[in-house]
DNA sequence: CTATATTTTCAATAATTATTGAAAATATAG
DNA sequence: CTATATTTTCAATAATTATTGAAAATATAG
């Protein structure tokens, strides 16, 4: 397994794994769980949980808890393999539609319920001048979800590059 | 302090709050550190760190400590009251320099250094499968991230308002 | 259906992160 | 400069989150 000249890939390989895994710990995603996703994405086949446990050394509870995790946020998918036991899987690997499902996703989680609560909190009776104050940021606050919202759906909507190419030469 | 139609707006006020600390908890910035801001981003006049702690029932150290971080996130600042010797906080109040501060702030933290390890990760030599779809991987991943540098960096650098709306409604 | 491979679940534990509270540091009044 | 108010720091602790590993559940071969 360990040509040569291979060894540049495997560094490589550790390091893109080790910033994933910063990467993800900064996006409410499990440190390893980014750690597989950076895994699966650069294998040029899929993988068993098996493999994965070897490469990353983690235990088989955590693949597979991570895994559901992945597949929940729907960038890993498993692949049936003929005539083989074990699950085999894989990361989508189309950047865009990659970012476009975490996008989904975190409108999903997170925009939405805060949506909902600033709608609750909107038009409080009252002339004090905290209660003013109080109506006009989340009056504002409201406006700007909304309009997130919006453009994250545009976004979502959009089929990948052509549209934020588009979107970057519009606006240089 | 508590008149009668007053307990529409405590209430309120404490959806916000608990809303906002959510959101915070998923955006790596600590549930009070948020609370704390929504607190700020609601009330009329700046705050000492006593009114905060009372409010939100947290120690004078977290409060300290909270305080610091969201002032690091350029979202808070200390307000000069004249006369007075205990520090007083206010939040920035226009939401579109809100957002573009955390903009700002997240590309620092996360989107600069993904960007510098996926440069040193491209072009790995060799010619085994594995090895094509790492490079294929990282150069799509790089160029995705620098396109997105780009499209925050040209919001942060548009003036608010303005910006946003136009493309909001170009894309309608 | 039985034997075996494989995956999932989950209680126990480890690791990380948040919080307190008091001591130390700093700032201001006089 | 001294006394006092105020803020910050930080070790100890609490709370939360991640991880393990083995038992239970599920799936497949034959």
């Amino acid at each position: 397994m360990a040509y040569l000249y291979d060894m540049t890939h495997q560094e490589a390989k550790a390091k893109l794994i080790e910033a994933w895994g910063n990467l993800g710990s900064n996006w409410g995603i499990s440190r390893t769980a980014a750690q597989i996703h950076a895994l699966l994405m650069v294998s040029a086949k899929a993988l068993t949980t098996d493999d994965i446990m070897e490469e990353l050394l983690i235990s088989r509870g955590n693949a597979s808890m991570s895994l559901k995790t992945l597949m929940e946020w729907g960038v890993v998918k498993k692949q049936f393999v003929p005539g083989q036991r074990k699950e085999y899987y894989t990361s989508e690997k189309d950047v865009w539609s990659l970012a476009t499902q975490i996008a989904k996703e975190r409108q999903r989680r997170e925009l939405t319920p805060t949506i909902e609560a600033l709608k609750a909190v909107q038009e409080v009776e009252g002339e004090s001048s905290d209660i003013k104050e109080f109506n006009k940021m989340t009056k504002n606050l409201l406006k700007f979800a909304k309009q997130s919202d919006t453009v994250l759906s545009l976004f979502v909507k959009a089929e990948s590059n052509k549209f934020l190419n588009r979107l970057i030469k519009l606006l240089k």
